[in-house]
This record gives C-alpha cells, structure tokens and sequence, in this order.
DNA sequence: TTTCATTTACGAAAATGTTCGTACATTCGT
DNA sequence: ACGAATGTACGAACATTTTCGTAAATGAAA
C-alpha cells in the first residue's frame, strides 16, 4: 500500500502536468509549467527533487538527463484528497459536495450526461 | 462582496466547528478540536485571533469571554475550494470529480437518490 | 480585598513550503 | 580539445503556517 504523503499545492501542479503527459523530464514539466505560473527552472528542479526524496516521483537517470514518472497513481491521490475535503469541508456527506459541485460549478450537458450515465451504472451493479 | 481569501488548513478546522455549533467562544471551539487534533488551548485561540485580523471570524467582545462567528458563508467557501480542486486536481471538469467521488468512497442508497433528485432537478430547470 | 481560575494579548520559536543563485558536470557542435 | 548550452546538486534565504510559553487582564469565590 502506497502511503498516504498529501502533495502540496506546487507538487501537485507539477504531479497534474505527468499524469496528463506521462515521464517527462525536469525541463518538459517546466516549460508546461511556465504558461500558467511564473517560475524558474531551479525552482521546478528543486521541487521535483524533494518529491522524488518524497517518493512521489520515481526517477530514471541511466542517462544524463533524468526522467521523472509519478509514484502514485492519479486516482488514488484524487480519491485520497477528496475524501478529506469531503470530511473536513462537507462533514463526510458526498453527496453534500456533488451538489456544491453541481450547483457552484456551471456544467455542460454532456457532464451532467456522464454523471447521470454513472449514477445509473452504479445502480445497475448494486441491483445485481 | 466577502473577499476570496483562502483558509488555511488548521483555519478550516476552526470554521466547520463554527459553522456546524454557530457562534463559540474559544474554549468551545477548543473541546471539539481537541477531540481530533492533539493541540494546546493557546494555539487554539492564537489562531482564531489570526482569523478575526484576516476577516475569517467576527468577534462579540462586549462581554469579557468573546465569542467567534464566522464571517464566511459555509457554501459559498465550500464552493471555492471545491472550484478550486476541481480546477488544479481534475483538469476543471466536474463530471470528473463527482465520478470520482462516488467511486472511490462508499455512497449509501439515500445519498445516491438525493444526487439523483437533484440532477434531474437541474435538468428540468434547463428545459424551461 | 485577596486569591484563584480563566481568559486574552503577544512575541517568538519551530515547522513547513517555496524560491532561486551559484557551483559543478555533461554533452554537443565546431 | 574548447566553449557554449544545458543539466543536476545544493545551500540558504524567504514566506507562510503552526505552536506554545509567559504575562497581563478580568471576574468570581472566599
């Protein structure tokens, strides 16, 4: 079982950047990292540093320029920071923070399609 | 309109004893935290003072024990934080976010309905 | 009034997170 | 082989958050 190291909020921009676009190196998660935040390439190095010391990125150096890879798996960290959202902000009630979600956020029909085709999946294997 | 300052960790704590018993003095809020978080009664009331300078909580001093009351809507910060995880943890898709809320921690049958409700609730506001 | 328990005020240490400069290593083009 | 470009290592400054000890104020009890 994999531990239960919380990210912070740089280490999770930057965990956000390889899932979505896998290994990459310290320079591949700068430069995405760079058009939504003002920073420098140390910076982004240093951070990746302390959380490959974290495990929260494995590290590839066989060659000169190292590959990071995340260590833990993006729905389990997703699953893990929900539910203590969900425990400190929504008193433990889902379906409180849904609706929150629901209603503060505007949704696009094809969302509320997804969610609803879920809802009904969920449904289905309970039932059987 | 309130101002988007984003509690802290240990502030968010103090906020939901205050928003679930209503306004407290700190060695109220203080017994419940306790109950949870190892901390000393000091610390308690240093942050609930921190709180007040930062806009976080109102304060009744007009008897010498003062009492605390927040000063930020219960849904209107959940929403914040709720957009703001669904923007940085789930690419900004809530769709997304309630999926994985729903899977990845239990939902008893009375909280699926209660989504259920409301999902067809939003549709039926969207057709009108 | 004197004492005692409880409270608030405050400063500062400790802990944690973030930023970046500088040094050194490696690779590549010439 | 040399210099430029690019990479990693690392220390330290800085910022923010959290913790708590100590002192002063207040009010209740004796």
């Amino acid at each position: 079982m994999s531990k239960k190291i919380k990210p912070t909020e740089s280490e999770l921009d930057i965990l956000s950047i390889i899932w979505d676009k896998g290994a990459s190196t310290v320079r591949e998660v700068h430069t995405e990292l760079e058009k939504t935040k003002e920073t420098k390439y140390t910076t982004t190095l240093k951070l990746m540093q302390i959380m490959h010391e974290k495990g929260l990125l494995t590290r590839d150096n066989s060659s000169k320029v190292h590959i990071f890879d995340a260590a833990i798996p993006k729905e389990e960290t997703q699953g893990m920071l929900l539910k203590k959202m969900i425990d400190t902000v929504f008193s433990g009630s889902a379906s409180k923070m849904v609706m929150q979600a629901l209603g503060s956020h505007k949704t696009s029909d094809e969302e509320l399609d997804a969610i609803k085709r879920y809802l009904f999946e969920i449904e289905k294997k309970s039932n059987s």
